[in-house]
DNA sequence: TTGTATGCGTTATCAG
DNA sequence: CTGATAACGCATACAA
């Protein structure tokens, strides 16, 4: 509709060349102050606009960054990309976001056309079927700055923050041995991705480091639907020794058990203690709230942001790799707490 | 790093024009056929990648929309940001998030950012403090579409897509005073927006059809937050006449109410019906599942963005204005039912 | 069908 | 301190 207005504009206005507007609105050269001040007044009676897409093509730089996730809507996700925004905006960048849907292909397209539209950076957590990591280092190789944060693969250049997944597998197995627990399941992801073999195997080195037996039948592969925790439940229950603690790698097959224990007229904690991972809004809520690990996605969305920022700030030939491991918080609610009386909330 | 390679190199490489290389790779306009493929084949192996900037400056269409909400991590925000990036994304379109925090100030900052970058449209859900809407007119003088969802506020020539929340007010009315119920109370958000003020309406109506008594000491003002619905339940059992039925306008205010309720030893639903709105996640996973309205906010992201692509293709002279209403489903739980025996979950 | 020239809005590099 | 000019990468009107 109406025009937008440009520093020629400007400068025909004032008789003067658009070269001192557009060195009077950066102020950076000197530039008398009285020019400065006029351009300044009338820049913003005209209206004016910076226009930003011009000043990226000729800088190379777009203040435009990407995230690249599975799906937006998960509360872990988008607590992360809240974070990162927060962090980012005040340095001028936007957030532009992606998503995968867990598929490889997804991933690959996402990355390419960010990367047609200048973007300066991208923060991603790989999908589960990632598996190959060709794509990821094209874009390095094309320049542009990428930081893993969660689910990360291996490669070289590449910074990343993620949590302590192995520390808070031993911590949550810990917990429930304390409890007195003696035969602990494991509802356990995809070990594809590191997160989840971090998690089982912190839970492993807990039993042992407890003289307790690691019983592969005890360990059981879900897909972190709730679905996938009942079943998990059933498969348990067919062992001659039952568990009496359940260590799930996702609140949701957590939430799972749970009703499938319930269901069975088993009482948590006392008869079976639960903690899953994620802490995700709804473990908090329940009647029985479930035990979890924070993994803190804000924190982790701020962080992974400075360390883009960083490294934007360096002489951007060297490529510094930053790993960043956060410590995640076992949270101990009543599902996994023997030692309160349950109120009902 | 690496330099871009541009349609120049190609052009050279080839000895042949820019122009040709453009219109190869445009395949719009009349090109032999062997050159055609000769370019694409070549740009392949050189690794071309385009460069949508400089094609933004160009045709003035960047090819991004940004999304304007309160809180990114807010399961309903996210939803919504969710249908939006799965309806836009196959149509070469990027989105770009911003948070205002619920404050009005960020709010015309983040606008004014966002059309710098010559952003092609604008999806939005205004804070709860916005009440002047300059700088949505601003916007919109400067040519850029905007649309409104859920959140919306009254300005000519902007779509909007929402929920009927009159109508989603008046059958969770109803559906508690289908339970037996004559004393029910609603919990209210900021008036200011009108999904509360049209949530408190339907409410109202309900009661009138059914003569009942609309008394205003039944209807408190909330903030969305837990505690909020405690107090709010405290505040009511100061009354002589104690209502037997609570609608709230946000689910977490449920939340607090059935906490506090239960607290005081009421038994839900036999003493007293409750119902939410928003479906939150957590609403489904309680021990004692809570009765709530659905918003189906990813469908609305995708209407939303459908509106917006729709206002693309018109001549962009008229800017046709849009309103979408969807139907709310109301989801009834344990919570507000009182025929069904409750099955611990 | 293809090439030449120009401009999108800025900023940087020169002179002056 | 300021002005003229080129360049960022691409797409188009016009000419050939």
């Amino acid at each position: 509709m109406k025009d937008k207005v440009t520093i020629y504009d400007i400068s025909k206005k004032l008789n003067i060349s658009a070269a001192t507007v557009s060195r009077a609105l950066n102020n950076n050269t000197k530039i008398s102050l009285s020019t400065r001040e006029l351009v300044l007044k009338t820049a913003k009676e005209m209206n004016y606009k910076q226009n930003r897409l011009a000043q990226a093509l000729k800088s190379g730089k777009s203040n435009n960054v990407g995230v690249i996730v599975p799906y937006i809507n998960r509360s872990f996700f988008s607590s992360v990309i809240r974070g990162i925004e927060e962090e980012l905006t005040p340095h001028g960048y936007h957030v532009i976001i992606c998503q995968t849907h867990e598929n490889y292909k997804n991933e690959i397209e996402q990355i390419n056309t960010l990367i047609n539209t200048q973007i300066d950076g991208i923060f991603m957590s790989v999908s589960k079927t990632t598996i190959n990591t060709e794509h990821i280092e094209k874009a390095l190789a094309e320049g542009t700055p990428l930081v893993f944060f969660d689910r990360k693969k291996e490669v070289p250049g590449v910074s990343s923050v993620i949590i302590d997944d192995f520390k808070a597998g031993y911590l949550a197995t810990q917990q429930l041995i304390g409890q007195g627990c003696k035969r602990i399941a494991h509802l356990s992801g995809d070990l594809n991705l590191e997160i989840y073999k971090n998690r089982h195997d912190g839970y492993t080195k807990a039993l042992e480091d407890n003289n307790l037996e690691v019983d592969s039948n005890y360990i059981i592969k879900t897909n972190s639907k709730i679905e996938s925790g009942a079943s998990a439940i059933e498969e348990l229950w067919k062992l001659k020794k039952k568990p009496d603690a359940i260590f799930s790698a996702s609140d949701y097959t957590a939430l799972g058990a749970i009703q499938e224990l319930k269901k069975m007229g088993l009482k948590i904690p006392k008869d079976i203690c639960v903690t899953g991972f994620s802490n995700e809004p709804f473990t908090k809520y329940m009647e029985l709230p479930i035990s979890t690990v924070d993994q803190t996605p804000q924190t982790m969305g701020k962080i992974a942001a400075q360390v883009f920022l960083e490294q934007m700030g360096e002489n951007k030939k060297v490529s510094i790799e930053k790993k960043v491991v956060l410590t995640p918080e076992l949270i101990i609610r009543e599902s996994s707490n023997r030692s309160i009386k349950p109120v009902s909330a």
